[in-house]
RNA sequence: GCCCGGGUGGUGGAAUGGUAGACACGAAGGACUUAAAAUCCUUUGGGCAGUGAUGCCUGUACGGGUUCGAGUCCCGUCUCGGGUACCA
């Protein structure tokens, strides 16, 4: 009887599925874990052979901890907003939705074909009504709430506006718009409701705002920061211009610096942290006002080395500064007003391009420095930015090299601040170290002491005070798109104001073309009497893809519930999650959106944990591994050349599919057969009698043919040998190329084990209930031992070639026994579920039980060895190996090792100088 | 430019500072078979010597260093991959 893993393969996943063996209760008295892989977006093209791999990693993990006695929460769902399904509806005029339900239904059989121990009641659809809803919920939650500085957390709006009644607006520390009115608590109580209301638009963590944005004419549609990749679109590589747009916004800043101290907190992958670190860029620094000569208005600029500010010697401020029309003078306006247009005609590509171009123009106003009185020119370039700081800088050339480029290019005085500066002739000197020259009032201080005497002096007169500055921006909550989540918001007199919480889901309605109106409005402007009590205007935007990923942990933990987002038992039960499994991509997207929707929630008193992921890994990228074939160059009739010839030819290379290479010899009849564009006199230069094609590392791309669908490694080896394979092909977190070649090796492996079960001809039961031997037990110890440890650290491509010496090792001692094979099956089922539930009733154990199964417990008493084999290093090199006793002493070992024929024969009638004796490890006697 | 990771046989990759190349693929040779498949056995980093058992030299990108001992630690260089960038 062979392995006969289709048969054994669609049995249990039909077994598992009748007898909802992955199912899991909210309550237990174990303790909980909670396994989480990123969703997936359910695209058109099915899963293939590299999105499994975090799948596979997260399921084993699964498996062992439940074996280990915890309670599993390992679900699965879709995120199935997005892009192409709208896309894919535009060309077609098929509602996403049905789409959507199409490849959902084709991943989960995919899914489902390699045996995952997901529990599938508790899946859910980003899509769906009754999920939505509670995004949709959330969002109301944001705009009802603002941030907090005393308390440092988010409040109501209600508690904000008592406040305002009672102290007026120097009463609330909060994070709000730059434009929030000071108003006394009488001033507060005189104004209208609507008034009222208007001012609380400025703190809510959801807002309306005139942003400049990323706009996207390719997607009709604008983009937050982190979809914008190299001045294109992520999705589909469309340009993307800025844009100034009312779009929603949410607050995001506000939790900057909780979202940078909780890293310090979470088990995660330090580049995915620092990521992170560098997204919010955190920057401590000093704001400084200066005088606009002969006017009333200052320009305030941030600075981070508020300690040269001696050395300035111009200003610049960015072109779309709002005092540029003010401060440009007749004589310059010409100058400036094309500067100002250019700038604005430049895309965002062009302008990340000419970095290195120096370019500005002079606005014909100058500013006072505070401090030494000096009259410094201010000038508008591009090199500011508008959205980072005040959009203003000082420009200081001897300490920074852009204002040394600039200052060189307009020929502006470059000043030494520091002794310590070198060569500011050539190029800026950007130390700390030395003494101040040339500066006033700090002149002989070091960093520390000047950069403290020149804020406080800032701060006595209020020109100035110490600033922490983000480079994070507050995210573009708008898309201008079809198939997302409703804003659950209309418009009374030009206000938002929220639906009522009982009309809740607000749910998409239908249109009649997923394109913008014909006056640019987004696709829902086209939904027929689609109005708030059949009068009021809805938003007309959608959500990003962002806010549903943001919160679905939380779901999982009570999927169904139609009364809140998870019931509080629920979440008290989940808390958190403890591995979250995932592609790094995300790492300033979905993964920093979660933690601040986590936190909000968690001041909201519904989130337990201010961290919603306590581990988080990130599997490597699967490449694909491409094969080509060498095509003659003008042949006739057309010949292709095998791999090892082709130098000797002009040669065109061209993919091949590589589901008809095999260890990269090409299948010749098949590759006739399925080519259209291949004559049928084509020639085939072999090399012996094989067909080699090379080959190349790509990414996985239809175009490239190197795309290889799970469903058809399941078909040729079964699920358990994919599954060993891909955590075969190296460490989980390593990107790297699919490639079959070695797969062989892992199903080997699987018949190799059945074959201590049943014979090979004859099928033949072999397991027999003899007791183990010392060797054996050693053997399998050393594997539980070894698996163990592996699991643990998620060291999975470790623990496979542990079960190979185990089973190579019960082949050579011809070991069928039931004690041994059982504890082999518990510690192999977590990687191959299929063949060791099988395999466990073989044994004679009640069918689907393995899974419940305690991890076999290591006993080190059979690995306790009475001697060891010393490998004997003469100066480092070995030259010997002796065996000694385990407890033997050293004193003893050298005696017998310097008395040994090799070592005597090397020490040449010498006497060492040294010997090291590393008790069960190592002698190194050294001459 | 800056910040993270990497660089080990023909290939994927192992290796708490302690015998580098586990395990697997591939390749070569052999056994079984009418034959094939399957299975099993042997060899397999490179080089040199020997009929042989075996012995020696060399080897983890490159150059230095620390150490009795370095793929592993330190310094410098090259190189590949990822992230990020007029961020004041």
């Amino acid at each position: 009887m062979e392995y006969a893993f289709r048969d054994i393969e669609k049995k249990w996943q039909e077994f598992w599925e009748k007898n909802q063996t992955y199912r899991v209760e909210n309550q237990s008295e174990l303790p909980k874990y909670y396994v989480l892989d990123m969703f997936p977006y359910p695209s058109g093209a099915g899963l293939h052979v590299g999105h499994p791999l975090g799948y596979i990693a997260s399921d084993i993990f699964s498996r062992y901890k439940r074996m280990k006695g915890f309670n599993v929460l390992h679900p699965m769902g879709f995120d199935s907003f997005g892009l192409p399904a709208e896309q894919y509806a535009i060309q077609t005029g098929q509602h996403p939705a049905i789409t959507t339900e199409q490849n959902i239904t084709r991943y989960i059989e995919q899914l489902k074909n390699i045996g995952f121990s997901f529990d599938w009641s508790r899946e859910v659809r980003t899509s769906n009504t009754d999920y939505y809803k509670w995004t949709q919920w959330i969002f109301m939650q944001l705009f009802n709430h603002y941030y907090d500085k005393d308390a440092d957390q988010a409040l109501s709006i209600a508690t904000l506006t008592e406040t305002f009644a009672q102290k007026g607006s120097k009463g609330v520390h909060a994070v709000c718009d730059e434009d929030a009115p000071v108003f006394t608590a009488e001033e507060w109580q005189a104004k209208s409701e609507q008034e009222q209301y208007e001012i609380t638009l400025k703190y809510r963590l959801t807002y309306l705002a005139d942003a400049v944005v990323n706009w996207c004419p390719g997607l009709g549609t604008v983009l937050a920061n982190d979809e914008v990749k190299d001045g294109v679109s992520e999705r589909g590589g469309f340009p993307v211009e800025k844009k100034l747009m009312r779009q929603w916004m949410m607050r995001i800043t506000a939790y900057a610096d909780r979202l940078l101290n909780g890293l310090d907190t979470i088990d995660w992958s330090e580049s995915i942290k620092e990521q992170q670190r560098n997204w919010i860029g955190r920057s401590q620094g000093a704001s400084v006002k200066f005088q606009v000569d002969g006017q009333e208005q200052t320009i305030e600029v941030f600075t981070t080395r508020v300690d040269t500010i001696y050395g300035v010697s111009f200003m610049v401020i960015a072109p779309e500064h709002e005092l540029v029309p003010s401060l440009t003078t007749p004589e310059q306006k010409e100058a400036v007003d094309a500067y100002v247009d250019a700038t604005k005609r430049r895309s965002e590509l062009d302008r990340m391009m000419e970095v290195k171009k120096v370019s500005g123009v002079f606005t014909g106003s100058y500013v006072i420095n505070p401090f030494n009185e000096a009259k410094v020119p201010i000038y508008l370039a591009d090199y500011v930015l508008a959205g980072y700081g005040t959009g203003a800088v000082m420009g200081v050339p001897s300490g920074d090299q852009r204002d040394w480029n600039f200052a060189t290019h307009f020929d502006l005085p470059i000043v030494p601040i520091l002794d310590a500066q070198k060569d500011i002739d050539q190029q800026a000197d950007a130390t700390k170290e030395g003494q101040y020259i040339n500066s006033g009032i700090i002149n002989g201080m070091t960093y520390k002491e000047a950069t403290q005497t020149l804020t406080n002096w800032l701060e006595e007169r209020g020109l100035g005070k110490g600033k922490v500055n983000y480079r994070m921006r507050d995210a573009v909550f708008s898309r201008q798109r079809y198939w997302g989540e409703p804003v659950p918001v209309y418009f009374k007199n030009g206000l938002p104001y929220l639906i009522d919480e009982s009309d809740l889901p607000l749910e998409l309605p239908a249109v009649d073309k997923y394109l913008p109106t014909e006056t640019g409005e987004p696709p829902l402007g086209r939904a027929a009497d689609w109005k708030y009590k059949g009068e009021y205007e809805y938003e007309l935007s959608t959500m990003p893809g962002w806010a549903g990923s943001s919160w679905y942990w939380f779901r999982y933990m009570d999927p169904k519930n139609g009364n809140e987002l998870a019931s509080k038992e629920a979440i008290d039960y989940w808390q958190n999650i403890d591995l979250y499994v995932g592609g790094s991509e995300h790492a300033t997207g979905h993964l920093l959106y979660s933690r601040f929707w986590n936190k909000f929630l968690k001041d909201i008193g519904i989130a337990p944990e201010e961290e919603f992921a306590k581990k988080l890994v990130n599997q490597g990228m699967i490449q694909g591994r491409s094969n080509f074939i060498y095509r003659v160059k003008e042949s006739h009739p057309v010949t292709f050349v095998s791999f090892e010839l082709k130098d000797k030819y002009d040669v065109t290379p061209l993919h091949v599919d590589v589901n008809i290479v095999e260890q990269d010899v090409l299948d010749v009849e098949k590759f006739r057969a399925s080519r259209t564009d291949v004559p049928e006199d084509a020639l085939f230069i072999m090399d012996g009698d094989k067909f080699v094609c090379g080959w190349e590392v790509e990414k996985m791309s239809k175009s490239k043919f190197n795309v290889v669908n799970p469903d058809d490694v399941v078909e040729k080896y079964g699920a358990d040998t994919l599954r060993l394979y891909e955590m075969f092909l190296g460490p989980l977190t390593d990107s790297k190329p699919w490639n079959t070649n070695g797969i062989s090796g892992t199903f080997n492996f699987l018949r190799k084990l059945w074959r201590l079960f049943y014979e090979d001809q004859t099928g033949k039961y072999l397991v027999t209930d003899q007791q183990p031997t010392p060797e054996e037990l050693k053997a399998l110890h050393k594997a539980i031992k070894k698996v163990g440890e592996d699991i643990e650290v998620l060291s999975f491509n470790t623990s496979v070639p542990a079960f190979m010496v185990l089973a190579n090792e019960l082949t050579t001692l011809k070991c069928n026994k039931k004690a041994i094979l059982s504890d082999f099956v518990r510690i192999l089922a977590p990687f191959a579920p299929h063949i060791c539930e099988e395999l466990w009733v073989a044994l004679g154990n009640e069918p689907g039980t393995v899974t419940k199964q305690p991890f076999p417990v290591f006993n080190p008493a059979y690995l306790v060895e009475n001697s060891f084999d010393y490998p004997i290093q003469i100066n480092g090199k070995v030259r010997a190996t002796l065996t000694f006793a385990a407890d033997a002493q050293p004193k003893d070992i050298e005696a017998e090792v310097l008395a040994n024929e090799t070592v005597l024969k090397w020490l040449e009638g010498k006497t060492p100088k040294k010997v090291v004796v590393v008790p069960k490890r190592i002698v190194n006697v050294v001459i």
